[in-house]
DNA sequence: CTCACATGTTAAG
DNA sequence: TTAACCTGTGAGC
C-alpha cells in the first residue's frame, strides 16, 4: 500500500480521529514499549506526512515517527461500539473510548524530537502532495545528473513519496523512457511530469487508490476487464509484464533497476537516443 | 499447506 | 550489489 498518498491519507485520518484528543497508547507486540509509555495519556495535537514518513505529534514537543516499509499498515478504526483486544503482532495502538488504530510491520515506529523531525524533512526532496512543495529543488537535481530518470524519481532525496506505481506509470504518461539520463530531460518535461503527479496523488489521497488510465483507457471506454489484484487501481504498466499496452498492444516490458522492477511500454516510451557522436542509445 | 513476491529502506560486504 | 526486516496475498500442490 505504502506510496506518499497512503501516508498523507493516514495523517488526515488520524488527525480526524485522534486530534485535539487525550489517548492511550501501547505496544501490545513490545517492540514500541519505551516509547509508548512516554505519551501513553497525552494529547494529539496533530499527524502530518512528508514524503513516505508519517510523525503524529504529541504535546511537550514529542512525535512517533512511522514508516511503513513494504509492508506496514496502520489501520484506523474510528467510532467502534467496543475497543478489541489486539490481534497479532501490534507495534503501537493508538485508542480513545470509541476509536483505536493499529500499526503493524512498519520499518520505523519511534519517538522523536521536533529536531530528529526537522532533520526528516531536511532530507527529503519536495513531496508533491505538500502545497509549500518548489519542484524547482527536484530539477535541480534531475537536470545536472546522469543517473535514469527512473532512478532520481524513487529517490526519496530528490522527490518525495514516489513509488515504484507512481513511478513507472508516470514515465508512461509522458512517453519518457525510465533509462533515460535525467539532465537529457527538458525542464517543461519535468514540470509536466511534477503536475502530473500531483494531480494523480491527490486522487490517491482523496479515494486511498493509484488510478492512472486517462478516461479512454477505462476498462469501460474500452471494452476490458478491470484489473483484479490486491492493488485494485487502474494502470498502464506496473506489474503489466506481457500483457498489451493500453495504448499500443505491445507487450509491456520489465527490467530490474537499483533492486526494484521496473515496467514501461517500448514502443509508448521510445528509447532516448542522445546526439553523441557514436549515436548509440543513452 | 508452502512458496514467491510485494507500493521500501538500511546496512553490510 | 545483497541480505535483512516485517506482513499479507495469491499461485500452486
Amino acid at each position: 500500500m505504502p506510496e506518499g498518498h497512503t501516508l498523507h491519507r493516514l495523517a488526515n485520518e488520524l488527525r480526524e480521529v485522534f486530534g485535539g484528543r487525550v489517548v492511550r497508547i501501547g505496544s501490545p507486540q513490545g517492540r514500541f514499549a519505551d516509547g509508548a509509555a512516554v505519551v501513553d495519556g497525552s494529547r494529539v495535537l496533530g499527524a502530518e506526512a512528508w514524503g513516505k514518513h508519517l510523525f503524529v505529534e504529541f504535546e511537550g514537543d514529542r512525535f512517533v515517527h512511522v514508516h511503513l516499509g513494504l509492508y506496514g499498515t496502520f489501520d484506523v478504526h474510528p467510532a467502534v461500539e467496543e475497543i478489541p483486544l489486539p490481534v497479532g503482532q501490534v507495534r503501537l495502538r493508538i485508542a480513545t473510548a470509541s476509536s483505536y488504530a493499529d500499526l503493524r510491520g512498519a520499518t520505523t515506529c519511534a519517538l522523536v524530537t521536533l529536531a530528529e523531525r526537522d532533520a526528516v524533512v531536511a532530507r527529503s526532496g519536495p513531496d508533491p502532495l505538500r502545497k509549500d512543495a518548489d519542484p524547482d529543488r527536484a530539477w535541480a537535481r534531475i537536470g545536472r545528473s546522469a543517473a535514469p530518470i527512473g532512478t532520481l524519481l524513487m529517490d526519496q532525496s530528490v522527490v518525495a513519496g514516489v513509488g515504484n506505481v507512481y513511478r513507472a506509470e508516470v514515465l508512461f504518461r509522458h512517453r519518457i523512457h525510465p533509462l533515460r539520463p535525467g539532465r537529457t530531460l527538458r525542464r517543461t518535461q519535468w514540470q509536466a511530469m511534477w503536475d502530473d503527479l500531483v494531480e494523480l496523488m491527490e486522487y490517491g489521497v482523496r479515494t486511498g487508490r493509484i488510478d492512472t488510465v486517462r478516461e479512454e483507457h477505462t476498462p469501460e471506454a474500452m471494452g476490458r476487464p478491470p484489473r483484479v489484484d490486491d492493488h485494485g487501481g487502474e494502470v498502464y504498466v506496473y506489474r503489466r509484464t506481457g500483457q498489451p499496452c493500453h495504448v499500443c498492444t505491445r507487450p509491456v516490458r520489465t527490467q530490474v533497476l537499483g533492486g526494484r522492477n521496473l515496467f514501461w511500454c517500448g514502443r509508448c516510451q521510445p528509447v532516448f537516443r542522445s546526439r553523441a557522436r557514436d549515436g548509440r542509445a543513452a
